[in-house]
DNA sequence: AAAAATTGTAAAAGGGTTTTTATAGGCATT
DNA sequence: AATGCCTATAAAAACCCTTTTACAATTTTT
């Protein structure tokens, strides 16, 4: 038994310690009875000769990487800084590593499953892909593994689900204004019509209105993308010209992005934001507070979801959960100054009212 | 031969292609000469049996995980999403896989490297840490693999360092105000004094004052922090009683979250900016293209380091460069509105000269 | 004294890579 | 034409490092 110099293997310590490689093993992993003496020396030699278990062997031998792969579209944005906190948060508290992989465009999706399910590189899979492609669902089909699809409802055999309910926070955004605020003249401003987020957020606007006995239409406004561009050009073509002087407003925008161009277009408009119309967004992004007037918002629980993925992954490995699971976690409204709430001098900075 | 169900190994290809497990070796690898009808049908097998290689064996036996990893402090910023991407991408172009690992403090430093690297977990390690302990470099000393340290300039026994040039960037915004904009009353507002960049980036200011034979004394403010707040103070306290309201100033901010606190006091107290007053931020953050007036900044080629980092990972790797190297990165001034390029009706919203 | 409980050992996976050995077949030499 | 040598290819075996199982040896219990 010769052993490459540089790395101290279970053979050397098993020798040192004047013992079988089995009861090293027992030791290290605690498993079985060795008397006190055995573990005393075995003890003293691993500590001797600082060894390891080589990681690549174990996981031969235990069919098990403890590793679980995060696959994105991309590293841009705190969406994914969020989603990854969490999932290593989770992991490294259950003694698993996390592995990331980008895969933008259906060749890149098929490649990224298979590459981590079929050679054996992880446990599990969590899958946050804004497009997913059917091509990709089906070669899902037959890999092994426990995987996790976030933000997309598919129902498919052996998956699991996370899902936020969008519907839900654009409704408890709206009903801020009604209830908060007694407004009851709302608009809702959303990114593409195509847009999932964007068309389950509008259906909670509308059924917000619909539990107060009114009706949405001539109210919702859409866009070409999520970009303040787009905020600002609907804020100035459409919410603008709808707005009587004597009436206050209130505007749900689909993300904080169309916010903070609604806002903007408003206030060149010489509109008093928040005092007369009032402004929330979605997702609490960086620039909700890092603008003048901070943004009303409804935080997506990222980082929660990152965890929550890592553990319906845990828990199908050690075989406590068979059953595919759907899980949907809610947006939280956090109030800050957009809407109206909080500070309420500062619509237009060099205006009359001064500090 | 005992096969576990569900995973097709190299043994049932040879089976079933009728040759052994070496030619089937040989085949995927591409490696020694095969028949070319021995070739096709090993292909065949491989094809018809849907035949992956496993990983974990592969790493056991070729003592490489075609895996680098990076320890981070922390996932929030777009420095760490950027870093990923450049590391993700120059790693995947090569057929390596990377994985993250969050570690903040000095147990959790030790812990990772030693995990990562003692247990042949992965082939090198990308450390990019804010506060780097000596502890952790001490334990460093005695582990195997290429190890890439980021933003830290130490000089250790195989270690390659990567590094930001801070004072050539803050010297060449300094020069931006001197040379387009004609502007010698320049002031430095910097985050912390103990703060290594900046005091790398006043350095860079003042040698920028120097060279038209100007002195920085009285000209750079510190405070405490990196933030949108200590910039707004230190604007208000420091910056706004020096100005004279027929001159016209350049500042030049340690980082973006600073300028806009710095743009923001001005402009509450009545003071033109850019028109008056330009301001140049550093990092070229989000933040710098989510306002109004858009901030000219320095870009630091964040993307460019993760590339860099794991290519010298490679390179240690395939054993082409031995000797510890050093890379020293420049930021680029990225020119927006904020130094008084640009757009110039921009100062107040709400003013006089409207749109 | 026989059965049961402990504790330690040897060997067999686990799935590849890589080195060594064996077997053909082709070519040149005598 | 027979022999010897070399090469191309296939098969076998060793190795990578740990876990795990089956079993032997020892001690304790009934």
């Amino acid at each position: 038994m010769v052993t490459e110099s540089g790395s101290v293997t279970i053979h050397n310590v098993a020798k040192v310690a004047g013992v079988s490689i089995s009861t090293v093993s027992r030791v290290v992993n605690g498993l079985g009875r060795v008397a006190p003496e055995t573990r005393r020396k075995v003890k003293t030699a691993i500590r001797r000769l600082d060894f390891h278990p080589n990681s690549r062997a174990q996981a031969l031998s235990r069919k098990r990487t403890d590793t679980i792969s995060l696959i994105v579209p991309d590293f841009e944005g705190q969406y994914f800084s969020m989603l990854m906190e969490g999932a290593h948060e989770e992991a490294r508290a259950n003694g698993v590593h996390t592995m990331v992989l980008k895969a933008k465009g259906l060749d890149a999706q098929i490649e990224a499953v298979t590459c981590l399910c079929s050679e054996g590189r992880t446990d599990g899979v969590i899958l946050m892909l804004s497009e997913l492609y059917d091509e990709v669902l089906e070669s899902i089909g037959d890999i092994n593994g426990p995987l996790v699809i976030l933000d997309k409802d598919v129902n498919l055999w052996r998956l699991d689900n996370i899902l936020l309910d969008n519907r839900l926070g654009a409704f408890e955004a709206t009903r801020h204004f009604i209830d908060i605020h007694g407004i009851t003249k709302v608009f809702f401003v959303g990114g593409s019509e195509n847009n999932l987020d964007t068309t389950a957020r509008a259906r909670g606007f509308a059924d917000a209105l619909k539990s107060i006995g009114l009706n949405a239409e001539g109210r919702q406004f859409f866009g070409n993308s999520y970009s303040y561009d787009e905020g600002y050009r609907l804020a100035e073509e459409k919410i603008f010209p709808l707005i009587d002087p004597e009436e206050h407003y209130g505007v749900v925008a689909a993300n904080d992005d169309i916010a903070c161009g609604i806002i903007d277009a408003l206030m060149d408009k010489r509109i008093r934001v928040p005092e007369q119309v009032g402004v929330t967004g979605f997702d609490d992004s960086d620039i909700a507070i890092h603008r003048r007037l901070k943004i009303t918002t409804m935080r997506i629980p990222t980082k929660e979801i990152g965890r929550v993925a890592v553990r319906m992954i845990l828990n199908r490995l050690s075989g406590r959960v068979s059953e595919p699971a759907k899980v949907v976690l809610k947006a939280r409204l956090i109030v800050r100054d957009s809407c109206g709430c909080g500070r309420h001098d500062n619509s237009i900075p060099g205006d009359k009212r001064g500090k």
